[in-house]
Order: C-alpha cells, then sequence, then structure tokens
DNA sequence: CAGTGAGCGAGCTTCCGCTTGACTT
C-alpha cells in the first residue's frame, strides 16, 4: 500500500514528480476535469438558486474508478491540480467525487516542476480555496446558460444546429467586422518619390544610396512638377544625422505568442503547433505548453545564463525578469521552454526539431543582452525644390540578443527592413543621381485575420484561454461561420514617373494585390447570425463583455460576493431578452434585394435557404399565376453581402442546354463539386480555364471524349463470368471493384495477373470496414 | 456525388475549459 498518493492534472507531469518524490509517493492523473455539467435538461437549476448538477465525465468514468479505489487505501491524498481558477475546481471535484475524507486531504501547488519547488509544496500545504472553486462554478455556469439558451433561438430564428457563445460568438464578430471593413474599404493613391545616387569614397569606389523623398504627392501633375524641377537641380548633402538606438529581447513565449510565432517563421496552423508542442512536452524537452505566463524559474535563468556564456561569451548575458500583461492571466505555469536549457536540439520529427529549436532560441534570447544599433539618417536636398531626399541606413554596433532571435511581425507594409550600412558622406558633399522615380502606391486595406492573428486579439481581450485557443478556430469553421482558405488577388494598374534623357517619362505598369493565403473570411451564416446577436443580445456581443464577467469572477474568489448572486444579476437581463427575441423577433436570413430583370421584370434577390446561400428570381405565393420563383445557389467564394445583380443574374443561366451529342442532351451546370458538363447521365468536370456559361458545345465534346478514353484506361480487367467484378485504376493505384464496394489490393500484389479466385479471395479476406463515429455532419 | 427551396411533424442540435488518445482523410 503507498501512503501518499499524489494526483495531477496531465500524466507527463505525473511521471516527472514521482521521480522527484521517491517511492513513498503514488503519483496519477486526472486528466483534466473529471466531472463536468449534465448536459441533459440544462444541468443548472436556475429556480433553485442555480444548483449545478454536475456528473463524471463518460471518457473518465474509469480513471475516476481507479483513482477512487486509490485514494481509499492511501493514508494521505496531495490534491495537486494547477494554481488557478479551474485546477482548484478540478481538486474540489476530485475530492468530492473520490469522496475522500478532509482531514487526509492536502491541497498543494507549485508553478514550475522542479524538485525543489514540489518539496516545498509538501511543506506547506493548505485546504481547498472554496472561493476560488466558487468562481469556477460561477463560470461554468455563465457559459452553460449562455450557449444552451441563445443556441436554441438561433434555431428556430435562423438555422438548425447553430450554436452561440461567450467566446465563439464574439470571435465570429471580430471576422465579420474586418471583413465589412475591408468591403468598404476605399484605397487612396499618392506618388512616392525615389531616388538612387551615386557616392563616391576617397578611393574613387562608387557605391548606390536609395533615398526617399520626405513627401508624398498627392497627384500625378504634382509629381510630375516635381521630376521636372529635378532635372536641372544638384543634389547635396544638407545633413548627415546619427543616433545610438537599442532593441530589446521578447519575453520567453507563452501559448498564444508560440502560436503566432510558429505560424509566421514555421508556417504552422494553430492546432499543429499544439500538438507538436504535446509531442515535445511528452518527451520531456520542454514544460507545459498551455500557459499564460512569461515567467522563466530561477534553474531556468541560471542555466539559460550559464548557457549564453559559454556559447558567446559575458558581454550577451542579461537576465531579466518578465510580467505577464495580458487581460486575466492567471499564471499557473511557467513560460514555454526548454526543460533543459543547455540543449540546442533534440531528436524528433522535423517538425518538433524545428519548434524545439523556436522554443529554445526564444527563451535564450529572452536572457540576453540588448542590441545596440546606430541609425544615421542622410537629408538631400533638392537645389530647385524646397522637398527633400532622406536617406535612413541602420548599422548593428553590438548584436546581443540578435544573435539568436528576431521576432517577427505581422504587417503587410511592402518595404521591410531598413538598408544596412550608408556609405561615408559628409555634409556639403555633392552627389549625382542615376534614376529617379515617382511611383503610385495605394494605401493598404486592414489585413484580414490568419488563424494566429486571430488568436493575439482574442488575448488582447481576455477572450479564451491557452487551452482553447486552438479549439475555438476550429469551433468557428466547424459551425460554418467561417472558412479559413486562399483567394486570388485583382490586377490594377498604376503609373510611374521616371527621368530619362532629360525629360519626364510616364508608364502605365500592372500589379497583383490583395492575394490572400490561409485567411479567415466569415460566410454568410456567420455574418447573419453576428447580425441577428449583435442586435438581440448586445450584452455577450459586446467585446468587453468576457472582462467585466472576469471583473465579477474575482470578486467571488476574493470573497466579496457570493456566486449566486452574481449569477442572478446576470441572468435576470439575459433571461428577458432571450424571452423578448423569442417572441418578437422576425426569423432572420439575411434577405437582400438585388434589382429587377429587365428580361422578366421580376424581382431578383438573395438570402439563406435551407441548404445555404441562394439567390432568387421572382417572388412566392403568387397565387394567380402559380408560377414559382427559380432558385440558384450561390458559388464559393460569393457572398450575399457583396453579390450585384449581374452576377447573381448569371447563376439562373444555368443549367445550358449545348445540344445533342449521340442523340443526348448535353448541359453544363455547376454543381457541389464544381462546374460540370453533363451528357447520357455522365459528368464530367470542367477546367479550370473553362468559363460554364461560356464552354462551347466544341469543347464539351472534347471533354466528353478524353474522360472516356480516361475511363477506358481506368480498366485493368474484367471478367466474364462476373461482370460486376472489375479490377481498376484509381487514384491511388489498382484495386478490386465489386458490388458497389472496393478492395484494397494486398502489398506486391501484380493487379495485371490476378484471375478471378484471386479478386474472390482478396474479398473474402478483406477486413471488415470499420465502424465510425463521425460526429461531424 | 453533380439537388434541393411546399409543408408538416418528430427528434435532434448547443456552451467553455481542463486533459489525452482514438479515430479518420
Amino acid at each position: 500500500m503507498t501512503e501518499n498518493l499524489v494526483i495531477v492534472e496531465s500524466p507527463a507531469k505525473a511521471k516527472t514528480i514521482e521521480k522527484f518524490l521517491g517511492k513513498d509517493f503514488l503519483v496519477k492523473s486526472s486528466f483534466g476535469h473529471i466531472r463536468d455539467l449534465e448536459k441533459k435538461e440544462f444541468g443548472v437549476d436556475i429556480e433553485n438558486n442555480f444548483k449545478p448538477n454536475y456528473i463524471i465525465s463518460y471518457d473518465k468514468k474509469s480513471v475516476v474508478k481507479e483513482l477512487k479505489g486509490l485514494a481509499k487505501e492511501a493514508k494521505t491524498v496531495w490534491l495537486a491540480s494547477d494554481e488557478d481558477r479551474e485546477g482548484e475546481a478540478i481538486a474540489w471535484h476530485l475530492q468530492e467525487a473520490l469522496n475522500i475524507d478532509d482531514n487526509k486531504t492536502r491541497r498543494i501547488v507549485f508553478h514550475e516542476i522542479t524538485k525543489n519547488a514540489i518539496l516545498e509544496a509538501i511543506q506547506s500545504p493548505r485546504s481547498i480555496d472554496k472561493n476560488l472553486v466558487n468562481a469556477q462554478q460561477a463560470r461554468r455556469i455563465l457559459d452553460r446558460l449562455v450557449g444552451f439558451e441563445v443556441s436554441p433561438v438561433l434555431w428556430k430564428k435562423v438555422k438548425p444546429q447553430l450554436s452561440a457563445g461567450r467566446v465563439q460568438s464574439v470571435a465570429v464578430r471580430l471576422i465579420v467586422e474586418r471583413e465589412r471593413e475591408i468591403t468598404a474599404f476605399v484605397p487612396t493613391s499618392a506618388f512616392r518619390v525615389q531616388a538612387v545616387f551615386i557616392v563616391a569614397d576617397d578611393k574613387g569606389k562608387l557605391t548606390k544610396l536609395k533615398a526617399e523623398l520626405n513627401k508624398r504627392f498627392k497627384t500625378k501633375e504634382e509629381a510630375q512638377a516635381f521630376l521636372e524641377k529635378c532635372i536641372n537641380s544638384e543634389f547635396e548633402v544638407s545633413d548627415v544625422i546619427k543616433k545610438p538606438a537599442k532593441r530589446t529581447p521578447a519575453a520567453p513565449f507563452t501559448t498564444s505568442t508560440l502560436q503566432q510565432e510558429a505560424s509566421r517563421k514555421l508556417g504552422f496552423s494553430v492546432s499543429q503547433t499544439m500538438s507538436v508542442a504535446q509531442r515535445l512536452y511528452e518527451s520531456g524537452y520542454i514544460t507545459y505548453m498551455r500557459t499564460d505566463s512569461v515567467n522563466l524559474s530561477s534553474l531556468a535563468i541560471n542555466t539559460a545564463k550559464s548557457k549564453i556564456i559559454q556559447l558567446f561569451g559575458d558581454d550577451y548575458s542579461q537576465t531579466r525578469k518578465y510580467k505577464t500583461s495580458s487581460k486575466g492571466a492567471q499564471e499557473a505555469h511557467e513560460a514555454i521552454r526548454p526543460t533543459y536549457m543547455e540543449n540546442e536540439s533534440v531528436s524528433g520529427s522535423k517538425q518538433e526539431q524545428r519548434l524545439y529549436e523556436l522554443i529554445w532560441k526564444r527563451s535564450l534570447a529572452s536572457q540576453m543582452s540588448d542590441a545596440k544599433l546606430e541609425k544615421t539618417t542622410i537629408n538631400i536636398k533638392v537645389s530647385n525644390a524646397s522637398e527633400f531626399f532622406v536617406a535612413t541606413g541602420e548599422v548593428i554596433k553590438f548584436d546581443g540578443f540578435l544573435k539568436v532571435y528576431m521576432e517577427s511581425t505581422d504587417d503587410e507594409e511592402e518595404n521591410h527592413g531598413e538598408a544596412g550600412l550608408l556609405p561615408p558622406m559628409k555634409k556639403n558633399d555633392i552627389l549625382k543621381h542615376e534614376t529617379i522615380e515617382a511611383v503610385e502606391r495605394f494605401s493598404l486595406r486592414p489585413p484580414r485575420y490568419t488563424e494566429a492573428s486571430l488568436v493575439k486579439k482574442l488575448e488582447e481581450q481576455g477572450i479564451g484561454r491557452p487551452s482553447t485557443y486552438a479549439p475555438i478556430i476550429t469551433t468557428v469553421q466547424n459551425r460554418g461561420y467561417v472558412v479559413k482558405e486562399d483567394r486570388p488577388g485583382e490586377e490594377r494598374a498604376f503609373t510611374t514617373l521616371s527621368i530619362a534623357n532629360g525629360t519626364v517619362k510616364e508608364e502605365v505598369k500592372k500589379e497583383n494585390y490583395g492575394t490572400e493565403k490561409s485567411k479567415l473570411f466569415p460566410t454568410d451564416i456567420g455574418s447573419v447570425v453576428t447580425d441577428f446577436l449583435m442586435k438581440n443580445f448586445d450584452m455577450i456581443m459586446d467585446y468587453n463583455f468576457t472582462a467585466k464577467v472576469e471583473e465579477q469572477f474575482d470578486t467571488i474568489a476574493e470573497g466579496k460576493q457570493e456566486w449566486n448572486k452574481i449569477l442572478a444579476d446576470f441572468y435576470k437581463p439575459f433571461h428577458k431578452q432571450v424571452e423578448t427575441t423569442l417572441e418578437v423577433s422576425e426569423k432572420a436570413n439575411g434577405e437582400r434585394l438585388l434589382g429587377t430583370d429587365e428580361k422578366t421584370g421580376k424581382p431578383v434577390s438573395v438570402k439563406i435557404g435551407r441548404y445555404g446561400p441562394l439567390a432568387q428570381l421572382g417572388e412566392t405565393g403568387d397565387a394567380e399565376t402559380d408560377e414559382k420563383p427559380k432558385f440558384a445557389s450561390l458559388q464559393p467564394g460569393m457572398s450575399i453581402e457583396t453579390i450585384s445583380l449581374e452576377q447573381a443574374l448569371d447563376l439562373f443561366k444555368l443549367p445550358r442546354d449545348l445540344g445533342d451529342y449521340e442523340e443526348k442532351k448535353v448541359t453544363v451546370a455547376v454543381g457541389r463539386f464544381g462546374p460540370y458538363v453533363r451528357h447520357d447521365n455522365k459528368f464530367v468536370s470542367l477546367d479550370k480555364s473553362d468559363d460554364p456559361l461560356t464552354v462551347t458545345f466544341e469543347r464539351a465534346i472534347e471533354l466528353i471524349e478524353a474522360k472516356r478514353e480516361k475511363d477506358r484506361k481506368a480498366v485493368i480487367k474484367t471478367f466474364d463470368d462476373e461482370p460486376e467484378l472489375r479490377v481498376l485504376n484509381g487514384r491511388w493505384g489498382p484495386y478490386i471493384a465489386f458490388k458497389k464496394k472496393n478492395y484494397k489490393l494486398p502489398k506486391g500484389t501484380n493487379a495485371e495477373e490476378l484471375d478471378f479466385d484471386n479478386c474472390m479471395k482478396i474479398i473474402k479476406e478483406a477486413p471488415e470496414p470499420r465502424k465510425t463515429k463521425r460526429k461531424k455532419k
């Protein structure tokens, strides 16, 4: 029998701690929360002071059973869940669910997984902080009330199966509003003037110097006038200004900053980062990856220091303590850092190695000295004009932390990176110009969110927690509110002016802009739901709602307020909104009238239908003519908010009848899988370059014939005795098709040599397809 | 797999935060 049972949240943590504590301690894990509100019948008795009804979560039954047995045998049970609201609640639920006596329960906490921290914790146990637990219960119950009262309103007023919640609805709102800012954005253009000067040094060696004019011109005429003045101007250095500057390293990683940097530097998605980090954590290479703390243990700071001195010398070391600035941080863990700072790399997959290296560099850099720079600004006056050119350069005098790590940024500004060292120059030097060019540049619209920049925004607002950032991104996409995709950019013309042979030459060039990769776009349903919620549940949709209720939860944690009182205060006005909305609110479908079809004189509108966004031609309920309206689904990438009348009318042109081929109709249309040609009940996808609205009969036949040829090649073997049995060539190589089912060939089979008996044998021996319990759709 | 959009009614959906695997593609 073990004297001491220690329960932590994570199994990897349990393993580490067990080593520190020795044989008198058995360390087990609860795998997070073990109980939650009952889902059926709400799980909260609102009439009865919001009494929660907790049940053991389905997938925790065996864990709880095991822990219960161990707890019964142990003399002392140490509840060592995290030191935050959720951790305290886990400890309390454990005590309740495992039925542990108060006098044999000890509550302990530690912020870092080091031997000292753990031994110290064992020396100073406390009891469960019921106020903190109550703050968690209030949080949990409030989220249930919001989610389970508002979602059904959406089912009735918008569409079944939709969801709303304190976090997800606000996340969608951010994306919807950003998209509308982008739609409303009107770019302005201005002419930026850049010059390349030739500078000669003492020995007559020539170097180029790029400089930009201190002013942008609003019109082409102004830019032209300036360039004309330049033709006969002299260019003289009027100022050389040198200023020292410094840069400071960024704090070590939290979950949110790790997700951002892994996205920018390694191109990882938010969930990819988390699963790679999880593996590093389980291998013992890094500390816990779900944290909002930037704190490093003194042990880590010391090993980082000696590593830095060993690698780069004393000058590069500067120990620092970082403070968390993000709203609502609970700081139960350390920052994310290598377990052993001295390990520059670890074994594992390529991804694991790259993420580890990123974490190692960031952690090490955070304990290094500032980089010292010298910024040089050179002003060059133009004899015939009042404007002047400015060249800037930056020289690193001492690299400090930049030796290992440089943080990236999200901005899409075109000219990153300053020029490095400038050629030596002094006041009154006269410069010759190589080129002077005025280029029309357009203002930038607000950027769309990436997964990582959305996480950053949410964290800034105190919305969501490190353990939920990745799931939030998944949820809003699974609910169909948001899509992550690439979109092609558009082409636009811009004007350039340059000096050539003593005159100003004008050219019109083309550029692509607005190309998006892996960005978050709202869907129509996302926009409609957001509008509906904004109109009827402004309280929940307020960006400050979470911050406000967090303040309330804090007063509960401090013992200044009763948790049921806080909930009652919230629930009263909230529930009234629910009832009023159910009563008075119209069904929301985002309907928008686009105009009238000139041919038929009928109205054209768009809205969200049962199966998604659609365009409608004509009106319903015309009893006299008994004429039903025409419907057409919107195509991917179209939105009911931005579609034009012409685009909508185009949708009704499909399916198009192209004529007869082999006495059967050839039609072209757009289906769920894109544009296709249909002939004799067979479908052939159109090429990317084909437009279903204009594709010709000849081209359609070409596609049909190509498909036939391909199908012929797809059949490797048929059997006279059994027409339903065929050996086919598919996307993943040869396979057997038999009675509508497909069977893969055992490795090393030569498809050409298969005979009837071989095939039947493979079919017979094929493993039963496994049962799947897919939740989605 | 290449559609749908009338209307009725039964039965279902849904939240946020802690944790990992066990599942697909």
